[in-house]
DNA sequence: TTTGACCTTAGATGTTACTCTAAGGTTTAT
DNA sequence: ATAAACCTTAGAGTAACATCTAAGGTCAAA
């Protein structure tokens, strides 16, 4: 039996969610078995049936795993989503400052690390004599 | 029997390389596991016991870790160190400069996300008042 | 009607880097 | 002698996030 006729556009399945999300089929399935995204319907033979409001919360989980946070996270968001009414303001506003602080914190020590391994990569003349005094190998050697 | 009578301070068990090099105990066989990280003997009683080299292999490890290279990475400059005339400053070389741009990418990312993120966060209120309007959450929800 | 695209499930696999457990043997100190 | 502290192994578990497989069912079109 055919889908959707009178639905033309409003309802789709797993694949025309997931191209419409930019994600694979395989990834919708996985964000449902962890309960993020679950599709409205399911016709007679049992296939995923997806709506409008599906791909707002497909695209939300992208969008929001684009901004760094992790499924645990946006599920966080998401229960906030699904119910307004129920949550404030001060509870998105808490997640998302708590993110900010977390990926300064990252960036931090990538800086750190991409100082360390720019002096590291000056001393080397990067030719093709022995390693025997290679400074890259001997800093990471010797402490200090 | 009684390790190392002859050896103290040169000689130890898997407690103290761990001790030394900052890591736990686990962590170590797991290295060794991997191939990094090999004790120079046994005792009879089938103890791991490790020498200075050692020591500095798993202070090389630990080092190269800081640094951001990955166990893989890091078996690649272990390499070179352990037969340094077989190898050139090339080698080392690109490894680091392969990282660093990595590391870069990486960078730009997150401050991508922190960029998105603090303007999401700069339109919250952040208050006690239902989740209705909440910026954060819309912004997630629609795109551009 | 048959091909090919699409869908279903449970569950295995992959990545990186550990971290821990169970069940037991060894060493050292008191 | 016995307890505390240490060691051994194989293998399971964790986190985060998928990704893939096998074995099969469904659907639309040529
Ligand atoms: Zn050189
Ligand atoms: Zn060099
Ligand atoms: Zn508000
Ligand atoms: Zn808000």
């Amino acid at each position: 039996m055919h889908l959707l006729n009178d639905n033309l556009g409003t309802v789709m399945r797993i694949s025309e969610l997931a191209r419409r999300a930019g994600m694979s089929a395989h990834t919708v399935r996985y964000y449902e078995k962890v309960g993020l995204l679950t599709p409205s319907q399911r016709t007679e033979s049992n296939y995923r049936v997806y709506n409008k409001d599906d791909v707002i919360t497909a695209e939300f989980i992208k969008r929001s795993k684009e901004c760094g946070f992790s499924l645990s996270e946006t599920a966080s968001l998401l229960a906030i989503k699904n119910d307004k009414s129920q949550h404030v303001c001060a509870e998105a506003k808490q997640i998302t400052q708590t993110k900010i602080i977390e990926i300064a914190a990252q960036i931090e020590n990538l800086k750190k690390m991409q100082n360390t391994l720019t002096e590291l990569e000056a001393f080397c003349c990067g030719g093709q004599e022995s390693a025997e005094f290679c400074s890259i190998i001997s800093s990471l050697e010797q402490e200090t």
